[in-house]
DNA sequence: CGAATGATCGGCT
DNA sequence: GCCGATCATTCGA
């Protein structure tokens, strides 16, 4: 915990098993740097999406559209898509080139300028609400979809993720069916959602 | 070009 | 617990 934070390398994310690699984020902390303001969170729970044979990713069977092409960049780029039309969403782009895996981030416990994060969400008081579920996290954060394509691992990137030494307990990851994919048919029972148990930054199912 | 649809959220009952 | 918001994206005509 008392290691200076290091940002992730590219390695980190062009590994093939994105299983592994969302475990693995758990723990990491979630940085955004805009208008030299900057804000972070520890991440707490994620999905992992396997593009080509997971019907719940946008591509699946290697659908290939403007809105999908950064999925299949080199691992370490975000891909940040508007969901009900209100809601930024933020995944981390893994594996090489060609590849299209992604990790959503759905909770984060605000760690740095809670004020900020509060004041994006309109909020006044500190409560899972500021940063528990996609959609709330972004927006503490100040992510948007202008920022889909960001290569992280790019010296000047306004969002990246660092490892602030912190580690986790194996045992302390629950795994569990992914939110919101119903559609997915056989796809939505794959238990790819992985959070830290009993963590109150991690979202709510509804 | 039109219609349908979401990897959600917050307010209201 | 339910429901409406709100729009980029996608797909089919």
């Amino acid at each position: 915990m008392d290691k200076k934070p290091t940002r992730l390398g590219r390695e980190f994310f062009t590994g093939e098993d994105v299983l592994k690699i969302s475990r693995s984020l758990i723990g990491k902390y979630l940085v955004t740097r805009f208008e030299g303001q900057e804000t972070a969170g520890r991440i707490v729970e994620v999905e992992a999406y396997r593009g080509p044979d997971d019907k719940a990713s946008h591509a699946y069977g290697l659908r290939y559209t403007n809105r999908t092409q950064v999925m299949y960049a080199e691992g370490g780029h975000a891909y940040i898509y508007l969901c009900y039309g209100i809601h930024h969403l933020f995944n981390i782009v893994t594996a090489r080139e060609g590849v299209p895996h992604a990790i959503l981030i759905r909770g984060l416990e605000p760690t740095d300028n809670v004020p900020l994060m509060l004041r994006r969400r309109n909020m006044k008081k500190l409560q899972p609400r500021l940063t528990a579920g996609p959609g709330v996290l972004s927006q503490a954060l100040g992510i948007t979809t202008a920022y889909s394509g960001t290569d992280m691992l790019a010296a000047d990137s306004p969002i990246w993720i660092e490892d602030r030494g912190a580690i986790i307990d194996e045992s302390d990851i629950q795994a569990g069916p992914r939110i919101g994919v119903d559609y997915a048919e056989e796809c939505a029972s794959w238990e790819w959602r992985f959070y830290i148990r009993s963590n109150p930054w991690v979202s709510r199912a509804r």
